[in-house]
DNA sequence: GTGGTCTAGACCACC
DNA sequence: GTGGTCTAGACCACT
């Protein structure tokens, strides 16, 4: 499902979290589809339980996943009301990267290209 | 010229480093244009000036400045030939944020209309 | 492991990221190997933690080396695609060599002969 | 005839020896052709002459230029019997540089390629 | 015990 | 005065 990279120099359930979230954001995963138990998942990776547990709460508290006692945990639906904090958050780290990727000399219709992918694929899968 | 935030748990080098990359891919500082001594900046912020020396010794191989013995540090001009790595990199942590933003419902048109105002701007200032 | 030489004007830090580069490149430490902790290698070199970890940090930012806390530090695997900057100016430097060992008269066979050698003997340990 | 990079973290001295020696060994400069008086030199390059008297009385020591009182100073001929110490120090990074391009992936049949091209113009230019 | 950050203070080379 | 190196010693996060 994921791999660990023990180069990466940020604790394991932020590698977790982030590429969970890149599975949820990205349609790989959809609405209501159940993932790994926790200590399913710990033993896939071979790590402690509880950096998956760890991960897993974020995910939760973010509204990206929801979990049923007894039953296990499961991909949240997309959010209706967005969280405004989040996105300017977001918005703000997009300009940024921008603002560099224009100094560096990459063209313009190649960033527009980009996005236009990504929300044409979101589009078609819904 | 820049504050730190001590709240913040990244190191005080990395703010820094941080700060002043988006000065400079802003274009708010110039090519060749002066910044401020290691001794100078160190008293400014009242941190040591070793911590100052790294983020301009960072910041040098990174090629965003350059420093001259008994003369100073300067801003480096634009990279003619960008370094293919770090633009690959941007553009991985670009895709990302997209997606997210997507996923959040944030519409198509505003991001691009973000993209041709700093694309813009770049242009006039040149 | 190796030794410092104290009558070199260079920097101490340089001095270690060269040797140890040399004996990775060589193949004298392979993939995943672990290399001495900080605190130990200061110690065996009789010099402040503080200027290995400098080595290490540059190193581990030129893709040689990666480093784990609390784990200890490691030889990088060999790079998969090879950052083409570093490439292009070791090839400069290698062109300025040969102009100026013919420029001294040494036989175009000679060099051709250190090549193969130095290509066979990788292609062996692989 | 050649210009200086101040963001090169060496003396000044050391980049005009380097870049002489380069025209030299390339065959751009002919054994016996004039170089630029010490003031001349000086003048091009807005720095001062002590710079270029360094540079030059290094490159005499090593064999690279003459000078003749009153009369200026001269590429020397090709060394007909080379300096064994420097052929073997040139000789040591020659193999350092190729190890380090061997790891990284470079062909070995570029580096022999580029070899015979910088052997055959030297042949074609005597 | 590990890597990593930061401080305080010294010294060097260069100009 | 500048950038740069090195030391000594403290503290932190993580396992």
């Amino acid at each position: 499902m994921l791999t660990l990279d023990y180069s990466d120099h940020r604790p394991l359930y932020e590698q977790i979290k982030e590429k969970l979230k890149k599975l949820i954001v990205s349609g790989a995963l959809k609405e209501n589809e159940k993932i790994p138990s926790v200590r399913e998942f710990a033993a896939m990776l071979a790590i402690n339980p509880n950096t998956i547990q760890r991960a897993y709460k974020d995910l939760e508290t973010e509204g990206y996943i929801y979990s049923v006692r007894a039953k296990g945990s499961f991909i949240a639906p997309i959010p209706a009301a967005s969280n405004a904090k989040q996105v300017a958050s977001l918005r703000e780290q997009f300009t940024s990267v921008v603002h560099e990727l224009c100094y560096l000399g990459l063209a313009e219709s190649e960033l527009v290209r980009d996005i236009q992918t990504i929300y044409g694929e979101r589009k078609a899968s819904v």
